[in-house]
DNA sequence: GACGCGTGGCA
DNA sequence: TTGCCAAGCGT
């Protein structure tokens, strides 16, 4: 192992001076009020800067606050988190307000200990409030500093296995420049971005190259070494758009499933031998109690969520028994139900496959028919 | 420690 | 089109 403890104070020095130089200009760099290093940090988890921005800036305008996150409901919070994904992120976010505003006056504790307490926030999350929020000398072991570190003390072994986590957080503390952590921490992982980056990484730009190990090796990019990746399975799914009266039908998902107490349209697997249409049908009769015939293919969607690549099969649907007024579903896979208007759709939170349904329909001129008759 | 949890960008 | 990713956390 490279000695870097001997030459931290030269490194720690030429990183911050690149980072003065080369930091891009993000919103939730302006104050570094401990709220919106919170409200970024969770939403940069898993997610492109570039995506997260937008999202930030709705959510301040609406939540300036803690005290307005805690008083708004969930379902509000989940419409402006709707597209970003990893809901539990906002869910977690929603209940930490709470805990905040009835047990810490409202405000952030300032010890890790007490901030692993709240729901969403894990080790990363933690040492990046303490240090960007706070500017205590901790440090925010992310996957851009696991990269960086992996590189510059040649870690050959997966960076998620103990040793090299062991190996890469002692380096992480030794490497902390005191007092100035805030801006340290913030300038590895703004490195990992743009220099130092998972694919095509820019060694010729990178100020603290000299100090790397693997660049000396010439195997830059055979680290870190990744760990296994899981297999994607691929799904037949149907959804199905009730029609009726000019509402159409959607119930919100249970909480203990993928996209918990997001709102959907009905639907479920094709099953083997089985047509989408026949599928569409057997899924609303298993979920609403609801005969229905699939009226009309609107379209085919093809998403991607954690280890499954979807094709999504979309209908419109109407009830085989007309009835003259909204039927009440017998619901087995849904908390809630109700019969909208297609215009007050953009209220509740859907995943983003039955997003871009909605999107699809709402120029559909086949819907305006439906409503119409 | 492994897995579940979303989504869109990019080569 | 496909196969990686992108500032993790909870169980």
């Amino acid at each position: 192992m490279p000695q870097l403890p001997d030459t931290s104070r030269e490194f720690q020095d030429q990183l911050l001076e690149w980072f003065a130089a080369h930091q891009r200009d993000l919103p939730w760099r302006r104050t570094y009020a401990p709220y919106a290093v919170w409200i970024s940090e969770i939403m940069l988890q898993q997610t492109q800067m570039d995506r997260a921005v937008g999202y930030f800036q709705r959510w301040m305008e609406r939540f300036p606050d803690i005290a307005s996150v805690a008083a708004a409901s969930e379902d509000e919070i989940l419409t402006y988190w709707e597209g970003l994904g990893y809901y539990s992120r906002a869910r977690n976010i929603h209940k930490a307000a709470q805990t905040l505003v009835r047990e810490h006056d409202g405000v952030f504790p300032r010890t890790r200990k007490a901030l692993l307490a709240l729901p969403g926030i894990g080790p990363y999350t933690a040492g990046a409030i303490l240090s960007i929020g706070f500017g205590q000398d901790e440090p925010a072991v992310d996957a851009n500093v696991e990269r960086i570190l992996a590189r510059l003390t040649d870690i050959d072994t997966p960076v998620k296995t103990k040793p090299a986590q062991e190996a890469i957080h002692t380096a992480a503390r030794d490497l902390l420049p005191p007092g100035r952590c805030r801006e340290f921490n913030q300038a590895l992982m703004e490195l990992g971005a743009l220099v130092c980056r998972a694919r095509a990484p820019r060694c010729p730009n990178c100020p603290v190259a000299p100090f790397c190990e693997a660049r000396r090796l010439g195997i830059t990019d055979q680290r870190p070494v990744p760990g296994k990746r899981p297999v994607i399975t691929p799904l037949e799914i149907v959804t199905g758009v009730l029609v009726h009266r000019g509402r159409l039908f959607i119930q919100k998902r249970r909480s203990d499933s993928v996209w918990a107490n997001l709102w959907e349209f009905p639907g479920g697997r094709v099953e083997p031998e089985e047509t989408p249409e026949n599928a569409v049908v057997r899924e609303f009769w298993e979920e609403t109690e609801f005969a229905v015939k699939a009226a009309d293919k609107i379209t085919v969607i093809r998403h991607g969520y954690t280890t499954y690549k979807v094709t999504l099969h979309c209908f419109f649907c109407t009830l085989e028994n007309s009835s003259n007024s909204l039927p009440e579903p017998v619901l087995h896979a849904a908390q809630e139900a109700l019969w909208t208007p297609p215009d007050r759709l953009h209220e509740f939170a859907f995943p983003a496959a039955h997003r871009k349904l909605i999107d699809t329909i709402q120029r559909d001129l086949r819907l305006q028919t439906l409503l119409g008759g």
